[in-house]
DNA sequence: TGATTTTTGTACTGTCTCGCATGAATATCG
DNA sequence: CGATATTCATGCGAGACAGTACAAAAATCA
């Protein structure tokens, strides 16, 4: 026996996580209902039989730019934990970090795919309503171990706080706020929260 | 001359805003590109070339619920500065009506057309980023005036946390949150402005 | 009553969209 | 080298979609 990861056939000519990110991208800027499998094809730079065999349909493949979305922003949180910083520092970075992700796209700022694309399609939609939820509750569970880890007096009481300005944010963002404009809002729930 | 209200030809056999708050109601649920004409006609009780005729295309029929959704929101905003109350109890009028608008929807809670179906679009359409900023701004310029009239100690700074809590209460009611939840979201926003 | 004007309802057209069928290309296995 | 397995690329077809043409219906005006 040879080694086992040589599969058979004609190899891959792509590598599969670079081209969900592009999708999931896409999604991004166009919402679920509002991108075309073709503008999918030309972002990923697949036709589209390479795209079903290597994610299923359009659904699928939303589902599955939720899912690498989500895990992506659970790293971050559990980073920003390793850090170990005090409440206002922790904050700070946090809704920076949150900006700087934000103000990102290739058709402009196009803020958060949950947010500002999910949110959207997930009343008619109850895999991605699921989806949603999910990722709001871990959202909600770090922010609050983050605020406890660093000091907070109350974290329970601020973690929806500061989850809602990073909702607001997104929807802020795509309604084309300049990054001063995010960062004010930013530092006005901080001085709420933690005052300097 | 005759009653001059009397138009010459057929008359209409159906309220245009009766067919624009339908209309809006479906586009709340599903989105810009998530609604179809069909399903439109079919909320509205009318036929494709009817709503051709009073509203223009799908697009200007959109924007007519946009501003239909703005102006109904500003009247709310208005009314609550009549009521003239202490920072505290205005502050759970509005979100309590907030959260009440939130979850109400013929297909599950659809939280703000603005923020939840209006976002997702504003990346590709400028028209309606142009909509959704000028609806951002109008909230925020109100809740701040809110603010001050109630006597809050420093309405600039809890303005934009307020009215992310709002934007985090349209996300979450889509999400499927209780009712439950969102008031607890809401509290803690509370709390955190003007504590007991 | 007949002419005019506006709305209504049906049906149509061209385009886009999704998903897949089919054969060529490229790898490993015997 | 031939057989097999997997992926790639072109292109197709059924259906949905937005927008409109056209004629019937229902009102006012003369």
């Amino acid at each position: 026996m040879q080694d086992s990861t040589k599969k058979r056939g004609r190899p891959r000519a792509f590598d599969p996580d670079t081209a969900l990110k592009a999708a999931a991208e896409r999604f991004r800027a166009g919402g679920y209902s509002g991108t075309s499998l073709d503008e999918l094809a030309a972002a990923t730079r697949l036709n589209r039989p390479s795209l079903y065999s290597a994610f299923g349909d359009k659904k699928a493949l939303y589902l599955a730019a939720l899912e690498r979305t989500h895990a992506r922003a659970e790293r971050g949180f559990v980073r920003l934990g390793e850090a170990d910083l005090p409440v206002r520092a922790m904050l700070e970075t946090l809704l920076g970090a949150v900006i700087d992700g934000f103000l990102t796209g290739d058709d402009g700022p196009a803020g958060c795919l949950f947010i500002s694309t999910a949110a959207t399609e997930s009343v008619i939609d109850p895999d991605v309503r699921g989806r949603i939820a999910d990722f709001l509750t871990m959202e909600d569970d770090h922010v609050e171990r983050l605020l406890r880890q660093a000091g907070s007096a109350a974290p329970e009481t601020q973690a929806r706080v500061v989850t809602a300005m990073i909702h607001s944010l997104s929807v802020r963002a795509r309604a084309g706020a300049s990054r001063a404009e995010l960062d004010r809002a930013a530092k006005d729930c901080i001085d709420l929260v933690a005052p300097a």
